[in-house]
DNA sequence: AGCAATGGTCATCTC
DNA sequence: GACCATTGCT
């Protein structure tokens, strides 16, 4: 079949090999998404029913792609793949199936602000210290047991777990478990550590089910397997145990996400669960440059724990990565806008194949600034999501209750917004009088005069009436009409319309948005299942990856994110010690081998072109500290590595950049470099020149370039700019700022 | 009840 | 610098 032809034989083996499990390790950039598409497309082109394969990836756009792929290579039958992340398909599993597990299967799915409102009210309710119970660290502790599979019963009577708690003062932590999962169970919600922990109990409890489901997916693909948790893991070896038609696809050197439970030794157990397991390795980089690739070889060999294997390229050698070293982080967001600048303007790059990553979100905003100021287009992913902002989580709140009303989070957030003279004292009254009478909230609220009298009364019956109302709209009109009921008649609308200042003109056009979102998915022909609920479901698991691409606009997101993903040029920034690699990650080796593994992945992003930035100070914490360059820097084989300064004006002596060994270092200097290096005609030593008095005319001299003769200078916003005319490399518009040039006086 | 102002605390990454 | 929780005032 022709599309085997463009494999290479590794990837043609995984591709044909369909039968017995199977893990193939992908490097970066080798071209596993295009297997796995070949392979799912190969299995259906031999008779395999598309709905008999689940496939798991790692971002919702990811699924819709691949699929997209796979309709065009097989034709509309691969619609009916299931494919999708892996809260996404189990939370369609646990719907049709709640009511086995005693949940409803309108359940809302809390999303971490939920989990932390819920903590938040148990230690107040427990009187517990809530300094030392702070709702993240419990919820976290809470979250890695339930992805270890630790139900609060067991944790309980986990000696190991029960110690570390008290160690660290904090011993009620099971208690808080405990009443956190009473609440949510109560509350008919799961947060996402539910969604496989209960798929988990599912399976585990149902044999029923799971035979079902055994029987179903005769195929079983797992993309990211090296971040997947034990929970996850054990859905799918429980899912796969009959047919054993099990392939994983992973890069142990791109795990990086132990933080949230993920298990490098899945990989490992891996071999254990199956020993008939086919191991194919994909180990040619189709996308970066021979530097880049080394270079990041040459870093992640620091590690001790890693499967082995040789990522090489055929590509070009490419230039070398740059390094920009900046007196502080607004000159280095200078410095990286301008040199992007450069880059779209001279090197004709296009705006979208530019990324800048960083470690922190909070990187952002400075490099934002910088972006304005020079009209470039920028387009920042992460920090707040449209979703988490408040008036968007307010609408949904509404919707969220409508459908279940169980939703205690979601009655909170609603009942006095807004104000309808509902106070917080009232809200505890109802909730006290719930649980004398073991009913949920909405039984108290619905049937208020069995409970309260006078005003208290009215204002809620009020309220109670409202939501009924609202029930009844969402059982006859589709999502779209319900939700503009609920905006119109709660409220909602005019309280924002009415706010004439910027942000609340703002906030009104958020929820016009919404509505509209919320108009495409009712009218969205593909969509099957347009329930509220549905609805949901789609927006409480959407990954931030998922938004769509803004054309013409570069790209700014933490490394993190950029998983996955490839630009032309790459801008790493930050990269300063304490913050690359991040203080919290330098107690343990394996802490600080996942940070590395972090640093390959960002390096690895680069198809053409890295620059790595840093500052000597930055403003942190409301302070402004000094900074030393991050020891990875110095993890890349030197050879591979150019550096520079972003400012002239800076003192240059070998020995000036501490930390930072060999930059001047020329040994080994990759032979058929893609841009010329031009020699110099004369052994002088390359000396830049201030370059203030610079006039046409004056004949100078460029480290890369060579000789050349100004020709004219300009002034552009911020920058000078001479168009320098060179023998060698003709003309080349250089930024004064940036670019070293020796002038020859002699001339 | 509800608002505005103040003060204290805490800073990764994310489904 | 941002987000709370509390306080004090109406």
């Amino acid at each position: 079949m022709d599309y085997l032809e463009g494999l290479n034989p590794p990837q043609r083996e995984a591709v044909v090999n369909m039968d017995g499990p199977m893990m193939i390790i992908a490097g970066a950039g080798s071209g596993k998404t295009r297997v796995l598409t070949y392979k799912i497309a190969h299995l259906i082109n031999n008779g395999v029913e598309p709905f008999n394969i689940l496939s798991l990836t790692f971002t919702n756009k990811a699924s819709r792609e691949m699929k997209e792929r796979i309709v065009e290579a097989v034709g509309d039958d691969a619609k009916n793949l299931w494919m999708g992340t892996f809260h996404s398909v189990f939370a369609r599993i646990l719907r049709f199936e709640a009511e086995k597990l005693g949940y409803q299967s309108n359940f809302t799915i809390y999303d971490t602000e939920d989990a932390k409102s819920v903590i938040k009210g148990v230690v107040k309710d427990f009187r517990l210290d809530d300094k030392l119970y702070k709702p993240n660290v419990v919820l976290s502790r809470i979250s890695s047991a339930k992805n270890n599979l630790v139900s609060w019963r067991a944790y309980e009577q986990n000696n190991d777990l029960r110690l570390e708690d008290e160690a660290s003062g904090r011993p009620k932590i099971f208690e808080i478990y405990k009443e956190y999962a009473i609440r949510c169970f109560r509350a008919n919600a799961m947060d996402f550590d539910d969604l496989l922990f209960n798929t988990n109990v599912l399976l585990h409890q149902h044999l029923d089910v799971l035979n079902k489901y055994q029987n179903k997916f005769k195929y079983v693909m797992i993309d990211e397997f090296q971040d997947t948790n034990i929970s996850q893991y054990y859905i799918t070896r429980k899912l796969a145990a009959r047919n054993r038609n099990i392939c994983v696809v992973g890069d142990d050197a791109q795990s990086i996400y132990a933080f949230r439970g993920a298990n490098i030794q899945n990989i490992l157990n891996f071999e254990k669960d199956y020993p008939e397991l086919k191991v194919i390795k994909l180990e040619q980089n189709y996308r970066s440059t021979q530097t880049i690739v080394e270079a990041a070889n040459s870093v992640i060999a620091h590690n001790k724990n890693q499967l082995e294997k040789n990522t090489f390229t055929q590509n070009a050698i490419g230039d070398r990565i740059e390094v920009i070293r900046s007196p502080s982080d607004l000159e280095e967001a200078r410095s990286v806008a301008q040199s992007i600048q450069q880059a779209i303007i001279k090197d004709h790059i296009p705006a979208s194949d530019i990324a800048i990553l960083y470690r922190t979100n909070s990187q952002s905003r400075a490099l934002e600034e910088a972006l304005v100021k020079l009209s470039i287009k920028a387009q920042i992913f992460g920090g707040l999501s449209f979703y988490q902002r408040k008036e968007i989580k307010d609408m949904i709140a509404y919707l969220k209750f409508v459908t279940n009303p169980k939703d205690e989070e979601a009655f909170k957030r609603i009942i006095n917004y807004p104000k309808r003279g509902i106070g917080t004292t009232t809200v505890n009254n109802l909730f006290v009088k719930a649980a004398e009478n073991k009913l949920g909230i909405w039984d108290v609220v619905s049937n208020i005069r069995q409970f309260f009298g006078g005003r208290v009364a009215t204002q809620v019956e009020n309220f109670a009436n409202m939501i009924k109302v609202f029930q009844m709209q969402s059982e006859q009109k589709n999502a779209f009409e319900t939700a503009s009921f609920i905006a119109k008649n709660s409220g909602i609308l005019r309280e924002l319309y009415e706010d004439k200042t910027p942000e609340g003109k703002n906030r009104y056009d958020n929820l016009q948005e919404l509505l509209n979102g919320i108009q495409g998915f009712t009218d969205d022909p593909e969509k099957e299942d347009k329930s509220l609920v549905t609805y949901l479901e789609e927006i409480s698991l959407i990954t931030t990856q998922d938004k769509e691409d803004v054309s013409d606009a570069i790209t700014l997101m933490t490394i993190h994110m950029s998983k996955g993903l490839e630009y032309d040029y790459v801008y790493l920034v930050g990269m300063e010690e304490n913050l690359f690699p991040s203080q919290m990650m330098l107690e343990t080796r394996e802490d600080l081998e996942e940070e590395r593994r972090l640093f390959y992945v960002a390096i690895t992003r680069a198809k053409q072109k890295l620059y790595m930035s840093y500052a000597l100070q930055r403003y942190r914490f409301g302070k402004q500290i000094m900074c030393d360059p991050s020891r990875f820097i110095d993890e890349i084989s030197p050879q591979y590595i150019s550096m520079r300064r972003s400012s002239i004006n800076e003192d240059l002596g070998p020995g000036s950049v501490p930390g930072f060994s060999n930059f001047r270092s020329l040994r080994q200097q990759p032979s058929n470099f893609t841009k010329k290096v031009v020699k110099p005609k004369d052994d002088r030593p390359f000396v830049p020149s201030k370059t203030d008095n610079l006039a046409a005319g004056i004949k100078v001299r460029h480290m890369k370039f060579g000789d050349g003769i100004v020709e004219k200078l300009s002034e552009e916003g911020l920058d000078r700019r001479a168009i320098i005319a060179f023998e060698e490399v003709g003309k080349k518009t250089l930024i004064l700022t940036f670019a070293k040039l020796m002038i020859l006086e002699d001339e």
